[in-house]
Parts: C-alpha cells; sequence; structure tokens
DNA sequence: CTTGAAAACGGAGGATGCCTCCGTATTTTA
DNA sequence: TAAAATACGGAGGCATCCTCCGTTTTCAAG
C-alpha cells in the first residue's frame, strides 16, 4: 500500500510463454483425468508432463483446477442465458453437467460445504442464473419465494448428490419445475 | 451348504463381551468425530481409545461404519411410514439428516455413485419410502412416473448436494412436492 | 547477442490416511 | 484351569497431499 501509487501498467511484465503454455496443458489433462472419474492431482501433472509442483502453483487447489476446467462451460452457459428460457437454460445445463459427474467425485477428498464450489468464482454462473430468474419472476411464471441460489441446489443435488442418477436428473427436475409455478 | 444342517442355535457361542462394548464405543466416537465434518477413520479409532484394526474388524468400510450409525435412526423413520403422510413423512427425514450433514463430507472420499449408501443395508429405508409411496400413487396423490428411489434422490440431493443449505431444504421439498401431484 | 535477475519449473520428502496382516491378549467353554 | 476360539493392537506398505527450495527457463536491458 505505500510504494506503488500509478494505477498498473509500468511495472508489468509479459508474462512468460510456458506460463500460459503449461497452463493449458494442465487444464486439458485434468479435464481428461477427472472425466475417468477420481483421479489424482500427481495423476493430472503426469499426465500434462509437468511436475506436481506447477501443478499447485497454478492451481493451488482442487477447487480452483475443477473451477478453471469448468470456466469454459459456464462462459456458454452465460451466453445462452440471454435467448433461453430459464427452462430450456436449467435443461441446458443440467446436460452439461451430467457428463462432468465424475469431477465431483475427484473433487470430493477436500469438499467443505462452506467454500462450496457454488461460490467464488462461478459467481457469473449465479449472475446469469439470477438473471433468468428475475425474469421469470416479473413475468409472474415461477414462485417468488425461490431464489436463484435455490435453482442452482437443485440443479446441483439432483445432479451430483449422494446416489444421483443422471438418467433421473430430468424427469426430477421436470416435477420441481412444475412445482415451481406460482400457486394456483 | 455341508455340515450344519440343523437350524442355529446348537454351535453358536456366546458373542464376547469386549466385542459388543467396543461395538458402541466406535459408534458412538464416530458420531462425536464426524459430526465435526471430515474426521479420518484413524481418528475415529483414537478417540475410541482403540486400535485401528478393531474399527475395520467391525466395520470393514466407511460405509459400513456410516450405516451403521444411523442405523437407530433408520428404525425411527421406518415406524412413523406407517402413520405419516408421505409428505409429512418426508419432512421428518429431511429434520433428521440436516443435523448429520457432516457425515456425508466425512464419507465423500471413496465415494462410489454405484454403490451409494442410498442401497445395501438401508434397503429397510427405501422400503420404507416404497411403501408410503405405492399409497400414495394408488390414491393418485403422486405421478407415476417418480420412483420411490427418486423421492431418495431429490431428498439426499437438496440435504447433501454441493451448496446444499438446511434453510433451504425444506422450502426446495415444498416446491417439489407441488409438482408431484398428478398432471392435471 | 549477452547477461543477470525475475519468474517458473521439478520433484524430493515429510505428513497423513487407507487398509492388511499376524503375533499377542482376552474370553469362553469344557 | 487349560485348550480353543475369538478379538485386539498397531506396525508397515502403499497412495496421496502439499511444501519447499535448488535448478532451469524466459525476458528485456544494454
Amino acid at each position: 500500500m505505500g510504494k506503488e501509487m500509478s494505477a498498473e501498467q509500468p511495472k508489468t511484465r509479459k508474462p512468460r510463454a510456458d506460463t500460459l503454455r503449461n497452463r493449458e496443458l494442465l487444464l486439458s489433462a485434468a479435464a481428461e483425468v477427472f472425466r475417468g472419474d477420481g483421479g489424482s492431482l500427481e495423476a493430472v501433472a503426469r499426465k500434462a508432463g509437468l511436475g506436481i509442483g506447477t501443478l499447485y502453483r497454478h492451481f493451488p487447489t482442487r477447487e480452483a483446477l475443477f473451477q478453471a476446467v469448468y470456466a469454459r462451460e459456464v462462459e456458454i452457459l452465460e451466453r445462452r442465458a440471454e435467448e433461453d428460457s430459464l427452462e430450456e437454460w436449467m435443461r441446458e445445463a443440467l446436460r452439461m453437467m451430467a457428463t462432468k459427474r465424475g469431477m465431483v467425485a475427484a473433487l470430493a477428498p477436500v469438499f467443505e460445504p462452506e467454500s462450496c464450489f457454488i461460490s467464488e468464482q462461478s459467481e457469473r454462473m449465479r449472475g446469469a442464473v439470477a438473471a433468468l430468474h428475475a425474469r421469470a419472476v416479473a413475468e409472474g411464471r415461477v414462485r417468488a419465494d425461490v431464489t436463484s441460489e435455490d435453482l442452482m441446489r437443485v440443479l446441483l443435488g439432483i445432479n451430483y448428490g449422494p446416489g444421483a442418477d443422471p438418467d433421473r436428473a430430468g424427469l426430477l427436475l421436470d416435477v420441481f419445475l412444475d412445482g415451481l409455478r406460482p400457486r394456483s
């Protein structure tokens, strides 16, 4: 808080090339390893052809890695939120999550309910849901006492909760959405 | 299948006293350790003042231990299933689960979606839900395409899924139950 | 191009947890 | 009380986590 007064341009070096390259390597390795349900962090580093230390420097925690892998998909969802209806969108999200189910298992070891991966960076995702939710509420299409975060909860719960079955998730979402309509 | 023909009384010894005592010690230690979210099996054995080997002999797997701790609560639910309505019962189950949320986190490390703790021994719990569900379907009070196992999934999902919030679970269940009524 | 310092890499190693195995101790039965 | 049955304890092999620091790579100033 003392030395650097000026904005932020003067003292920044260009980011090193290997850093960016390795980050990419790690992300794709992680996606592949985690897809197989239950890979270790060391396995990720190995598959990327990098040291374990490098992995930890890029992604200090399990969650950080997970979120980074997910980032791109979230962006897509974010974009779709502008044209889809709430129901369409939730179904789309459902499909997307189904393909990555294994990651949660891999994530589980250090899972803390508090700093859950819903929060933090995926603020953007919540933003997308919030927007859709607000619209739907304004149009009187959904109950007002259910929050957009509740929607996330249900989505994640039927996908990743204990005993979740991707084949049933669609139907369960249908039921929930039915119940979501304002009381008649 | 060859030697012992008669029922099961003749060749059974009396169960050893230490076995029963230790089983109790382990169960209460487990309940306490797991409540604190994220305890190790070795911590359980330590708190019980017993060797890790003893723990494993009593409860060969994480799930076995978890289920044993839960057994009593399940019995209660089983009993209530005979007098409660489906909705009342699910709310009761909700309350019960809320108190034990940490255990799922502790269970997670070896979590296999397949041999999930829903299945296996807690067959009885599923039986209870199944009975309630069958009754409700017969009376035309719920959609027939949702199975009793789906009900468990939702219950567990909104309680233990990522981002679950015990304070919201009740409302979410309400919504789901609303949607569960047959399409008009 | 050279060069030195900033930045990043690699992986050894300490810590912890899982689970098995078997020598020792306890309990039961005769 | 002694033999047989049963249970106990915890060392040890293996896997993973994560940190720490000596070595290597990259950048940019001269």
